[in-house]
Parts: C-alpha cells; structure tokens; sequence
DNA sequence: TATATGTTTTAGACTAGTCTAATGTATAGC
DNA sequence: GCTATACATTAGACTAGTCTAAAACATATA
C-alpha cells in the first residue's frame, strides 16, 4: 500500500476503474455503492475524499473519472490481483474458480519486492487464469481490446474464448464444466426467446443468460 | 482473519504471547505498548476489549495473560507468519533477512485454504528460516524448547546454533557474514568485559554484545 | 510507615469509514 | 414548461483504534 492510499481507497480505484472500462462514461455514486456493497452517502463522502488527493475528478451530481494518479493505484492493485490469481492457480494448485476471494484481499498487501517475485517465478505473465490481461510493471494502461462478447454474435459463427470475468464460484465452475474457459472454440447455435444463447461446442449444446454471454470476451474466427 | 477478530487484536494476542513465552510472566501494559509501538492508555483500553472477548485474562495494575481461546488465536497468527516466512525462502528466493516485515503483513490476510496449501507445498515443515519452530495445524501450543542461549556459555564449550530470533535485516545479514544461522556449530572464545561473548567458527573470530547472545537459542555438544 | 518514583488508568479528543434519515437536484413525460 | 420520480448529497451519529494530559495506584526506601 502507499503512503496516505488505504486500503479502501484502494478498492474504490479499483471499482471506478473496472466500472469506467466496462461502460466507458463517468461512474455513478450508485452504480459504485452497488460494487463495493456499501451505502451512496458513503461514497459521496469518500469520492469526496479522493478528489482532494487528487486521485478523481469529482463534481457533484457528475460522476467521477480517475485521474492519471488514480489510474495508476487501480492498475497497481489489478497487477497485483492478477499475478497473485495466476500464481495461486500455476504453483499452488487452486482451481480457476477459488482465486478470487484470496486476491481481492491480498492484493492490498503484498509489497513491490514480492509482486517482482511473483512475476518473475511466472515469466511475466500477461494474462490472468480467466483470459483479463494482467497490466504491466510501468503501468502503462491496458490497451482497450478487440474483442467481443460471445452475448452479441449470430447462430452459425465460431469464436473462440478469451476472457471470463470473475463471478461466483459455483458459476466459474460450471462455466468450465460446459466448456467456457479462456482458449476454448464454440460455435454460436442459436439465440433463442427468455434471452439465452445457445452455443456447441466439444462438451454438447448449452445455453446461457444473455447478460452472462455479455460478460465472456471472444474472437471470431 | 477470524470473526470479530481484527487485524489489531490478533497483533496484541500475537505480541502477548511472544512476550509471555519470553518472561514467564504476565505482560505488562508498558511493555506491551513498547513492543506494539503505540501509547500504555492505547494498550490499557486494547486489552479491556480483549477481556471481554474472552481472549485474555486482564485485572488492573495487574497484567494479562491469554485465554486459552487467545493463544489459539495467537498461535495461528505464528503459524501463519512462520510458514510464509518459510514459503519466501525456499520458494521465492528471499533471503532469510528479508523476510519478516513481508510475513508480519500477510499472516493477518492468508485464509486457511491457502495456509494449508502453502504448508502441503512445503512439506509441512516444522522450523521457520530462523530456526522458530512452527506451531502445527491443530494449533497444540509449542513446547518450551530445552536450549539454552550463546549468551549463557563459557569459554571452551561448544554449541549448534539452533534459532535466531528476528531483528533488523542488517543485522540478520551480519549474523549470517559472521556464520550464525540455525545448523551451524561455533566454540565460545571468551565473555570479555563491556558485555562483549566472542566466538570462533569457519569464518573465524568474532564478537556480540552480550545482549544479542541472549537472543541466539544454541544446543550444547 | 510515609513518601517519592514510576507505572497504569481515566478522561476526553480525533480520524477513517460506515450508517440512516432528511433534503436537494436532474430530468422524462406530459 | 411543470411536475413526479429517481438519484445524489447533507446532516448527524456510531465504532475501532489511536493520542495527550491528568489522576490514581503500587512499591521501594528511607
């Protein structure tokens, strides 16, 4: 953790981040206390807190954007959670579906040293078990990818996984289980009513919830 | 981290034990407050809440001591540091010296899952890079060892070292220059005056304070 | 046994992060 | 252009952990 950054501006950063990439607008008081699970009044008064260190820009009833400092903490603790996650699934052997709950808290607490450790013992890695790209040691911010969601595609083509974003357990599990995980191919079958997509690939036919498939990066092929 | 067990109050139940295992005796609110870094009213209020958490015994003026529920408590917070501190060395390249200040954060975030991977990993290892013994799963409190201490033994007599106690790491670093780390064997030259016990090994002669030989737990041969 | 000395506790205050209840603001739909 | 509704902010309070200054206690020693 740096100096004068907790552990919970920390997490805001984090959110604001993962939130403004995924939407690309300014992010909301209530869409934020939704993410960290806490009360609006409460994060009115901590973007309130962030804006005089200088890590958002905040104007009332506008939203808050990081600024480039506030963009480096998120992607500091998005390094950090990512290698730690890759680690804990190459060299202790978790599966990709526990890791998450142990890096969201250790990311705040390994130091620099252990984190060039980390990275190292792994080669550098650039992707994270579940496909989300792990941001590199400058820093430098993540390129906005050219993928797309397997939510929007038609019956008939093929793509293939890239990425899974984190969720519960239980759902990574079965995403693995029908044969969702970073690498694998399926092929679009069909996009049916209730919004569920229906797709094929080594493990059968299986469907999902559109607002799921919206969350599974691909490529077409 | 336990229910209703803060980071902090597993650092009072951690530091109590370590001092009591020390002294023998209850621990005072002085020395406590010394070793936690922080105020005597601070220490005085910190362990009126421990006693009514049933972690520790406490009457005023009179020191504390541990509930049996406290030193399990204690002791898996040791587990933790001694098997991370483990970990760093022989698996991430750490040096024995550096180790410390990385445990002393993560031993409060580390979730059982991974402790007990990290312990599989390992081996199951029963000392720590210093030589301190790590307390086993079931959280059986550790024997009082039988060594004595360099700082006891008189010229001509011979001893293995056997634990280093944590310091500095310029000073671990020295320690580790002049030959003494667990495992190694060295001859009391003398106990000169001003304090000074002088020792020789394979990297020849040299000379602790005194206070610092009381710190090194050694086996007679 | 009375007192000086050092240790411990009490009193009261402050910060970070959170909450609920009340109030203010923006805007979509008429 | 006005108003209902959803969302955001202010006000005020609470807990955990810390501090300093002042008072209480324990005890060694004369």
């Amino acid at each position: 953790m740096l100096e004068g950054v907790t552990e919970t501006m920390e997490d805001y950063l984090k959110n604001i981040y993962l939130i403004n990439r995924e939407t690309g607008e300014k992010v909301s008081t209530s869409e934020l206390a939704k993410e960290m699970g806490v009360s609006s009044p409460t994060v009115t008064s901590m973007v309130g807190k962030l804006g005089d260190k200088g890590f958002v820009y905040y104007e009332r009833y506008k939203g808050v954007d990081l600024t480039p400092e506030g963009e480096s903490i998120a992607l500091e603790v998005l390094r950090h959670h990512r290698l730690i996650e890759t680690y804990l699934v190459e060299r202790l052997g978790y599966d990709w579906s526990e890791v998450h709950e142990e890096a969201d808290v250790l990311e705040h607490y390994i130091s620099e040293e252990l984190e060039l450790k980390i990275s190292n013992a792994l080669g550098d890695p650039k992707f994270d078990p579940h496909g989300a790209p792990i941001p590199s040691a400058d820093l430098a911010s993540i390129a906005k990818d050219e993928m797309t969601r397997l939510g929007i595609h038609n019956p008939g083509e093929i793509v293939i996984i890239r990425r899974v974003r984190e969720r519960e357990k239980e759902e990574l599990q079965y995403l693995a289980e029908i044969g969702i995980t970073p690498g694998k191919k399926v092929k679009i079958e069909s996009v049916a009513p209730f919004g569920m997509v229906t797709f094929s690939n080594e493990k059968g036919n299986h469907s999902l919830p559109k607002e799921v498939a919206m969350s599974i990066h691909v490529q077409e092929i």
